[in-house]
DNA sequence: TAGTAAATATCGGAAAATCTGATAGGTAAG
DNA sequence: CTTACCTATCAGATTTTCCGATATTTACTA
């Protein structure tokens, strides 16, 4: 296997039509480049370039050989790109937490600059249901959560609102309360409601989101539409979780009575003090920070 | 950029958690191991292994970049086993030319052995209309060729058929032929037939297939199809081609009193004694040679 | 046609990198 | 405590690479 300045030198060789050329651009005496190619062809067995011309022009063998020898290049370029970026404290790889439920649009800009800012952080975006986005990045497993806010967060979180998520409150398209217009608290308390299991957890006391007598609790998004779209229920939910469904005409949006406005639902951002973030996580958590609050409105 | 023995070095010793481990499997001395790592940590500036315990233990950096330089060797093999390939006499590209409506789905097996058998040849699959395709073997462009079987080969070619495609007659859904059973003759002759323009062309005296009075010539299987699709006339295509129309009820199949057994087109592997085949070009000839002759039969 | 500029191959000696073998020091296990 | 195995380091030998000079060929020009 031949050494990377002997590839260097193949590349540049066939690149510029010249040895001298390839010499005067790596910084060596043209009888080093000379040596150094005709090494190599006895090392590979086959003649790279036709010499019988005054520049030396590549053969069918050299030419089928070169993207190979530029490949190599690449991947000794980027093994050292990666390796001075993690020597400047840029961390390995960076793990995103975002709730089933959020919508992933507002991220899309935010990762493009990611990839194009840190090109050799990995990155893993999980989606885990409510109830297991804290545990992630209280495990270590996950740097940045978002997530819809809680009422406590553990020792040693830090979090800060980004924005609101919008709720719209479904039925299914056969279910009673899908005909009704100017829906009472007391229509809703008649049927049943799903909710998410987040926010009415052992810790935290079940606010003004629940509205009916009766309960049924699921941990995933997922797990509620479909109960929603089999009829067991009405649920508040994420607008871009329910879109799709409502477009279909699967499930219909009910017309509160008592509310006119929009049910909003906070989104924060959440790091932990223990795991300290290294440069992309710090880019990546003041560029979420720095989002309008209105992208995360709808889905 | 480092030596590809010292990424060896490296992937070795993480592979096998010793660096006289690798020393030994590299047939050097540890010392010369033990030099080379601590030369690629100071190259890429960050520590690849914790030497704290008795055999060392690859770091987060390690972990993160040892990939990498799996790719490096990776790509130096690669280059390596091309080119000695191409050493031992294998040509460096093989180009088939495969006649527009000749069915794909015989040469599966085919070139599933050859990516197999001949992992550094690049192939390339031309489609070319049939007036073109003997150009392009006569040109050198293309190795191999099948097609349509001709009344004659240019000087210099070789030839051997290896099987027939089912011709179907075919008209469109509201022709006044597609409601007519046991057509004969004088039914054709009355409507137009659309042919395809290698087995009239000025070289060689239109054979039997020619059955109409009236005649439109294209050169493309698939401009036949549309023409036939549009109502303006009959034609006779390969199965392949018009297998998909004919379940879906746009076209449909002509039924002729005076021929009970399929129409079939010989179809002949083709190549030219000028342009020599080399290992790989010969390895495909000899394997679409013995291919059972019904495989072509049916799309 | 002769001449010039530029390109490549080759050679000897210098410089650099690599390898070996020995040695010292550390770690885990009996 | 002893043994076995591991890594780091050093000096010297060996191999590889590099440079500078030179000869030769090619393309182009006066």
């Amino acid at each position: 296997m031949a050494n990377p300045d002997t590839m260097q030198a193949f590349v540049l060789a066939a690149e510029l039509g010249s040895f001298s050329a390839a010499a005067r651009r790596m910084g060596k005496a043209q009888s080093a480049i000379s040596a150094a190619i005709a090494n190599l062809e006895i090392d590979a067995g086959v003649e790279l370039f036709d010499r019988t011309a005054r520049s030396p022009v590549l053969t069918e063998h050299g030419e089928a050989l070169l993207p190979h020898a530029q490949a190599i290049l690449l991947s000794n370029r980027e093994f050292m790109a990666k390796a001075s970026s993690m020597a400047e404290g840029v961390e390995t790889a960076l793990c995103l937490a975002v709730e089933l439920g959020i919508s992933m649009r507002p991220l899309n800009d935010v990762l493009r600059g990611f990839a194009a800012n840190f090109a050799h952080v990995s990155l893993e975006i999980l989606a885990p249901s409510p109830i297991d986005t804290a545990a992630l990045l209280k495990g270590g497993r996950a740097d940045i959560g978002i997530m819809a806010e809680q009422e406590s967060y553990p020792q040693g979180f830090q979090f800060r609102g980004v924005g609101h998520s919008r709720l719209v409150p479904v039925c299914a398209r056969d279910h009673p309360l899908a005909t009704g217009a100017d829906i009472s608290y007391r229509d809703l308390r008649r049927h049943r409601q799903i909710i998410s299991h987040s926010r009415s957890n052992a810790a935290s006391t079940p606010k003004g989101e629940i509205k009916s007598a009766s309960i049924w609790i699921s941990e995933s998004p997922a797990l509620i539409v479909d109960l929603v779209l089999a009829g067991f229920g009405w649920a508040e939910l994420p607008y871009s979780v329910v879109a799709g469904h409502i477009a279909s005409g699967n499930l219909v949006q009910l017309n509160y009575a008592f509310q006119q406005g929009d049910i909003l639902e906070g989104i924060d951002v959440v790091w932990t003090e223990r795991h300290a973030l290294g440069v992309s996580g710090r880019w990546m958590r003041d560029e979420l920070l720095s989002l309008p609050q209105v992208a995360w409105r709808d889905g």
